[in-house]
DNA sequence: ATAAGATATATGTATCTTGCATATTAGTAT
DNA sequence: ATACTAATATGCAAGATACATATATCTTAT
C-alpha cells in the first residue's frame, strides 16, 4: 500500500477497523472416522449451535501466538500440530460486527484428543462425514452420537470442509499425518489413519514399501504385546 | 469463541484492534523467468524500497473484494486469477501499527503483465530468483534491471517467497499453469511457463503427454504463424 | 528447385512406480 | 498339535515416466 491510503488506517477512529479472530479445527480421527471438537454457542447469535474454538488475536500477540492460546485456553492442550489453513473474511459471517477469522488446523492424536475432553468437558467430539472422494472438495457434516446431526455455527462448516480439503491434499506428499499417531506407531495404524483422512481403503503392501521409501519411518525393533495374532513392529518417525 | 471473550472485541474503543490490509503478489513470466510487479515507496518506513501493492480491506468489503479492488487500483487489471495465499500476523511487520496482512496471488498472463505496466507506470517489473530447487522453501530474491538487487519493505520478501512455493506446489497437479498464458498458446510456451516457474528444464515428449492426457487441453486446429520453422499447433484451456 | 536448418510432432524402449495376488512368519486360542 | 489371525515378504502385471530417436512441416539460403 502507498501512504496516502496508509493514512485512512494510520488515525484509529478515522476508519472502522474490523476484529481479527482465531478459529481452530481440533482435528484428529477416532473410530476409523476424522473427527472434531466443538463448544456449544450459549449466546445469540447462533445460541444453542456447535461452533469451533476461537477466540480474538490480541494486539500484540501473532496469529500463531493466538491460536496457540486458543488451542490451551480452550482445549487444554500444551502442543499440537498447528498450521494456518485460510483467513474468512466475508462481511456478514458475524451478524453483530465485521469479524475476519483466521482459521487454523490443529491435528491431535487420540490421546490429545481424550485428554482434551478430560480437561474441558464442555467439549463435543463429533464425527466428520465427507460426502465427496478425493480432493473434490464441497460441504461436510458433523454428527455426534448423542445428538445426531449437527448444524454448525457462523461459517464453520466451511472452515471444517477447508480443513478436510488440506489434510487430504497435503496427507501423502507431506508428513503432517504423523501429527494424528503417537510417537510409537504401527504400519497398520498408520494405514488406518490415512484410510480415514482419505476416505477410502488402501493395498497394504503398496501403502508400506511407499512410505518406507520416504524415509520418514525409522523401526524401533520393538513390537506392539498382547495382540492375538502376530504383533506388528513398532515405528518412530524420523525427517528424512 | 465464546461470549465472554467475544465482549472483549464488542465494544469497539475497549480493545485495540489491527489494521487489516491486502498485499498482492502479481506475478508473471517474462523472458522465460517469474517475474513480479512492485511499487516505490516514497515514504517512512521503509522509504525508497520496493514493496507489494496493498491496500486496507473496507469495513464493508470482503477480502477477495478488495484485493480485486487493489488489483484495479494499484495495477489497473480488471481481470486475473486471484487467489489467497497466506495471512501474514507478525506483532512488528510495521514498525507504526499493528497491521495483519491477508497476501494474494494474482497470476498475469504477459498481456497483462505489459498492460499494466503501460497503465502504471511507477510499477516495476522485477526479476523473481530462487535459489532453491523444488519445494524446498527458503528466501527469494529480486532484480529489476536498472536498479540491479532489490530489497524489498516490511516482510514482503516471505510473501513473495510463499507465493513461489505455492505456485511450484500447485503447478502440476492443478491448472493455475493456464492463468499465466494467453487463451491460445503452443505446448512449447507452456512448457516455458511451467520450466520457468518450476526453475527446471522438462522432457518434452513426457510434458506433452503427460498435460495431454490431464484433459485439459484442446486442440483448435489452428497454428501459429510466421515462424521460421514447423508451425505449432495452438491450444485453448478447457476444464476437463 | 533444391537443400539445409530449425522446431513440432510422433513413437519406441528401458526404468521406475503402483496395484494386486500370494506366500511366509509369529503370535494366540482351542 | 491344529486352527486362526494378522504381520511381513515377495512376485508379477499394469501403468507412468524419462530419454532417445525418427518423421513432418515450415522458412531461408543457394
Amino acid at each position: 500500500m502507498d501512504e496516502t491510503d496508509f493514512l485512512r488506517g494510520y488515525d484509529p477512529n478515522a476508519f472502522q477497523r474490523p476484529s481479527v479472530t482465531v478459529d481452530l479445527v481440533l482435528l484428529g480421527v477416532r473410530n476409523g472416522k476424522p473427527a472434531v471438537l466443538l463448544l456449544k454457542r450459549d449466546q445469540q447469535p447462533y445460541q444453542g449451535r456447535w461452533a469451533l474454538p476461537g477466540g480474538f488475536v490480541g494486539i500484540d500477540e501473532t496469529l500463531d501466538a493466538a491460536a496457540a492460546r486458543v488451542l490451551r485456553e480452550k482445549a487444554g492442550i500444551g502442543h499440537a500440530h498447528l498450521e494456518q489453513l485460510y483467513t474468512f473474511g466475508a462481511v456478514d459471517r458475524d451478524p453483530r460486527m465485521r469479524i475476519i477469522s483466521v482459521a487454523y488446523l490443529a491435528l491431535l492424536t487420540e490421546t490429545a484428543f481424550d485428554a482434551a475432553l478430560q480437561a474441558m468437558p464442555a467439549l463435543l467430539p463429533a464425527a466428520i462425514q465427507v460426502p465427496w472422494s478425493g480432493e473434490a472438495g464441497g460441504p461436510v457434516s458433523v454428527v455426534s452420537p448423542e445428538n445426531g446431526a449437527l448444524t454448525l455455527a457462523f461459517d464453520h462448516a466451511d472452515i471444517l470442509a477447508t480443513a478436510v480439503l488440506r489434510l487430504r491434499g497435503k496427507l501423502d506428499y507431506s508428513d503432517v499425518g504423523f501429527a494424528l499417531l503417537p510417537e510409537l506407531f504401527t504400519l497398520r495404524q498408520l494405514q488406518d489413519v490415512h484410510e480415514a483422512i482419505l476416505g477410502t481403503s488402501l493395498n497394504k503392501p503398496a501403502f508400506r514399501r511407499r512410505l518406507l521409501d520416504k524415509g520418514w519411518l525409522a523401526a524401533t525393533g520393538a513390537y506392539e504385546a498382547g495382540t492375538a495374532y502376530r504383533p506388528a513392529e513398532l515405528y518412530r518417525f524420523q525427517r528424512p
